[in-house]
RNA sequence: GGGCGGUUAGCUCAGUGGAAGAGCGCUUGCCUUACAAGCAAGAGGUCACUGGUUCGAAACCAGUACCGCCCACCA
């Protein structure tokens, strides 16, 4: 053990302290900061803004490695790339997770009162509102953290308002009383997007409703009995026959005794139900039409916790649960229920605590957005904003072509206030950016502010513009808007993309983004959504303890195909752990290898002498570098990490480094070497940067010693580009046939069970002069890579041997009886069986004259080269076939 | 009810018209002075099914089945 060679550099890469001192070292050095005054060209991206509430998972940790990896590419290829970084205020979220810690001191928010309350939101926020920011450092996110913003900091609350005045002024925004989605525990109204449907077990209850003159009843059929005490009419189709003779008569309902209407209506389906619809129009959307086409009174019979209220008779004060069960036991009793299904029912429930929504009717704010949406759909037909992959245009259409009116306002306390004054005298509205002194209407001074706050998702939607400065025309808006690309999720394509896009074409007169890339949504192993109650949660800063800030961001983005789901689990990301190690270990062995004084060097004469493997390794990272940057170009993130990968592990550690050993020990050819390897790392090192690059940085700024005109950090190096000298075809061919031919004999080696650790010998039989040379120009590197030595043979080949036959050569190696015969036999008989079936297949094809007559010209060739090469192939195979019989 | 994805090796996935691929797992042999988080050699596939287009289909088209997602006020 004493000869283990000098060096300093660990057997295995510990990325602890390694990721955090490179971070620090970037901050202080300001890379990631970018100036209006710089001539390169801009890039922009706006990040999806965490909540505050948030901690990083792992679909964060996908989107954002996403972005950065853009980022970091741009800057490298001399782009002003600009990543502005900040978080959402998150309104029911946040307000909720505050409420819940008020619970535990034992008090709620009324007892604070409203102004108390919001102070202690924000200072929550100030406590943790910037953990999810030092988890995205962690990750690596290049960032200009001097342009952070935050959707309730006060520059963005001053857009707010200046959108929300216009709109209103242009009549783009109303208030009126409408029914809505109401979560009777947020106490809240939402959005239709922030309505989930589940499927739920329920039951439909058929319910008997007497005719007000006696004789009879209707029967209605409801999942919600209890809403039966809201009922203003029962409405059937005018085309239902069964029920011709008792529209316009009464019925009488039970419990309230109240008289309601038989009415027709076009909206009744026949088919549904009993064909007869009981209708409340307070509490039921399809009811609520009903009601305005027929003039129906609106009766609510629940208040805003879900209660129900003085309408409900005898169930007053009950919970709207509870109310269903008394009444359908009530009715039973009475003969009122004729009888119950089970039934499956779409439930809508709150997104965010998943409590079973309300229908209710309340006064609430809406955007008209009709004339919003038809310049945003536009802009996507007309490829201004592209969205990739295109898969999910239509889903965007669709959902814009048929898109409703936006309530947009909460009734909870954390969110932007709307700025409208209403006045106690006249009712009317004042709506203005600055406080107004009195009603616009009446001058009364009797006016007071809104209450309710707006969706969260309103401010998000003014994200591009509002965190570039607007509504003040800064040079960052002139520079970076819109920005380049937005970085998202498909599951907030509707409540934030298709916002975004409308907010911008309106006020910024241009779409918000250049292209919107839509990532997929990680799942766990098993493919399903990753969730506490599940415990199949994987934790990105679990993760990046374990493995490293790079594995975790080399996984995510080996996954990133275009589809819908990415399965993460941990063993891939071992996988990738190790090849860090790897790209770690091949920068160890280039290290022990340098002189001192590497880079004092001139290396452009060296270059003038490069050897064939060296060639081979420039043309594979010259493809390699290509294929990368069409790649990324093209968001196709995968495909980067993978050729990366390849190249880093197949090509310079598999083959070029054991190629090249030899000629680190040849005074002659050691310099050169040198060159290539510090190159070739070097560059390898830049390419995948962008994907890992804590790693990159730490042997970087090793390597750096050795060059003499290298910047300060690889983050600021530039990118490699494609040399198309350096493209060597003849080169790069040689060096495939010279592995082809290392790897038959090592199958030989391992056929016969040869310990790797002896030498062999073997008989090379080439088919011309050509093939001979170039073996002989590589004999040493096969006496390396396959201890093999070599005897070439022209006509004899040997009696008692095994055989590998690659094209223009065949490979003997002798053996001495050692071998199974049998099993050698079997072996060559399935291949010749392999090959004949190539041959059969490739024969028909060329007898076919309509393949001659259409396929292009070199198909046919190559088909024909093929036809050849595995005709030879079998007669060499069969040959050594009968050899084998005779040992 | 409408729409969109997926189905390729045991597992997770690439591959978009001209000889079936990778990683993990598996088998066998190796601590060969960069790396056992490694090296080498293997085994393993009717590319879901049925038709069609084409000289040629895993790929393009149509349909079927199964899995998954999104949208929608069917009691």
């Amino acid at each position: 053990m004493e000869d283990i060679p000098k060096t300093e550099i660990e057997k295995t890469y510990d990325h602890k302290g390694v990721e955090e001192k490179w971070y620090r070292f970037w901050i202080e050095r300001g890379y990631f900061h970018v100036s209006t005054k710089s001539s390169k060209p801009p890039f922009s991206i706006v990040i999806p803004p965490p909540n505050i509430t948030g901690s990083l998972h792992v679909g964060h940790a996908l989107n954002n490695t996403l972005q950065d990896i853009l980022t970091r590419y741009k800057r490298m290829k001399g782009f002003n790339a600009l990543w502005i970084p900040g978080t959402d205020h998150a309104g029911i979220a946040t307000q909720t997770v505050v409420e819940r810690e008020l619970h535990k001191e034992g008090i709620n928010r009324e007892d604070l009162g409203r102004e108390e309350f919001i102070k202690r939101v924000w200072r929550w926020k100030e406590l943790y509102g910037k953990r999810i920011i030092e988890q995205l450092k962690r990750l690596g996110a290049s960032c200009d953290w001097s342009r952070e913003r935050f959707t309730m900091d006060g520059g963005l609350s001053i857009a707010v308002k200046e959108v929300f005045v216009r709109l209103y002024k242009e009549g783009l925004v109303y208030r009126g009383y409408y029914l809505v989605n109401w979560c009777p525990r947020c106490g809240t109204a939402l959005s239709d997007l922030e309505v989930t449907r589940e499927d739920t077990k329920g039951k439909l209850y058929y319910l008997r409703y007497p005719f007000a003159s006696g004789g009879g009843y209707m029967v209605v059929a409801t999942t919600r009995p209890e809403t039966m005490m809201g009922d203003t009419a029962i409405a059937v189709n005018p085309n239902d026959e069964r029920f011709k003779g008792v529209v316009g008569r009464e019925v009488i309902l039970p419990v309230v005794g109240r008289r309601i209407p038989i009415i027709a209506d076009e909206g009744v389906d026949m088919g549904m139900g009993t064909g007869a619809l009981k209708i409340t129009p307070a509490h039921d959307f399809a009811d609520f039409d009903i009601g305005n086409r027929h003039n129906l009174q609106r009766i609510q019979i629940m208040d805003s916790k879900g209660v129900m209220n003085e309408n409900a008779g005898r169930y007053t004060g009950l919970d709207r649960f509870e109310c269903r069960r008394r009444i359908v036991e009530d009715f039973e009793k009475k003969g009122i229920l004729e009888k119950a299904e089970d039934y499956s029912i779409q439930l809508g429930k709150c997104y965010r605590c998943g409590t079973v929504v309300e229908p209710m009717l309340s006064l609430q704010w809406f955007v008209r957005m009709k004339p919003l949406a038809e310049p945003a759909i536009r802009a996507v037909e007309y490829g201004k904003t592209r969205i990739i992959p295109e898969g999910w245009k239509s889903t965007y259409f669709e959902w814009m072509r048929n898109i409703r009116d936006w309530c947009i306002s909460r009734q909870i306390w954390w969110g932007h206030r709307i700025p409208a004054w209403i006045c106690k005298d006249c009712n009317g509205i004042t709506v203005s950016i600055d406080e107004p002194k009195s009603c616009e209407y009446c001058d009364s001074k009797n006016i007071e502010q809104e209450t309710d706050v707006l969706d969260t998702w309103f401010s998000s939607a003014l994200w591009p513009f509002s965190a570039l400065g607007w509504p003040k025309q800064t040079e960052e808006l002139r520079i970076f808007y819109p920005t380049s690309v937005l970085v998202t999720s498909f599951d907030i394509l509707f409540f934030w993309v298709a916002r975004m896009m409308m907010m911008g074409l309106k006020f910024m007169g241009d779409v918000p983004f250049r292209d919107v890339y839509i990532h997929a949504l990680i799942r766990d192993e098993k493919g399903e959504k990753m969730s506490k109650t599940r415990g199949n949660v994987i934790d990105p800063l679990d993760i990046m303890d374990e493995f490293g800030a790079d594995a975790l961001r080399f996984s995510l983005t080996a996954l990133a195909a275009q589809g819908r789901d990415i399965r993460l689990s941990l063993s891939v990301i071992e996988g990738y752990r190790n090849f860090m190690n790897k790209i770690w270990n091949a920068s160890r062995f280039v290290f022990m290898n340098l002189d001192g004084n590497a880079g004092a060097r001139d290396t452009s004469s060296l270059y003038s002498n490069l050897s064939t493997p060296d060639k081979w390794i420039l043309t594979n990272l010259n493809r390699a570098v290509k294929e990368v940057e069409e790649a990324l170009d093209k968001y196709e993130f995968d495909k980067a990490a993978r050729t990366i990968y390849q190249f880093i592990w197949s090509d310079f550690c598999d083959w070029y480094i054991e190629l090249v050993k030899p000629m680190l020990n040849d005074s002659g050819t050691r310099e050169r070497t040198q060159a290539v390897l510090v190159k070739v790392l070097s560059s390898a090192l830049r390419i995948l940067h962008p994907i890992a690059p804590f790693i990159t940085e730490e042997i970087y700024q090793r390597l750096r010693g050795f060059s003499s005109d290298a910047p300060e950090s690889i983050s600021i190096s530039s990118y490699p580009g494609v040399n198309k000298d350096e493209i060597y075809e003849e080169a790069y061919n040689e060096i495939e046939s010279i592995k082809q031919i290392i790897v038959a004999i090592r199958n030989l080696r391992a056929t016969v069970g040869v310990h790797p650790s002896n030498r062999v010998s073997v008989i090379l039989v080439p088919d011309n002069e050509t093939v001979l040379e170039m073996i002989k120009r590589h004999e040493s590197s096969i006496l390396g890579l396959a201890k093999a030595s070599i005897e070439f043979s022209t006509r004899e080949r040997p009696k008692k041997a095994i055989a590998q036959i690659i094209n223009g050569l065949e490979i003997f190696l002798p053996v001495e009886g050692l071998i199974d015969i049998q099993k050698e036999t079997e072996r060559i008989k399935r291949e010749i069986s392999k090959v004949l079936k190539d041959i059969e297949l490739s024969q028909k094809r060329l007898s076919n004259p309509d393949f001659l007559g259409r396929a292009p010209e070199d198909v046919i060739e190559k088909e024909k080269e093929r036809f050849e090469e595995l005709s030879l192939k079998k007669q060499k195979m069969e040959e050594v076939l009968e050899k084998l019989s005779g040992i």
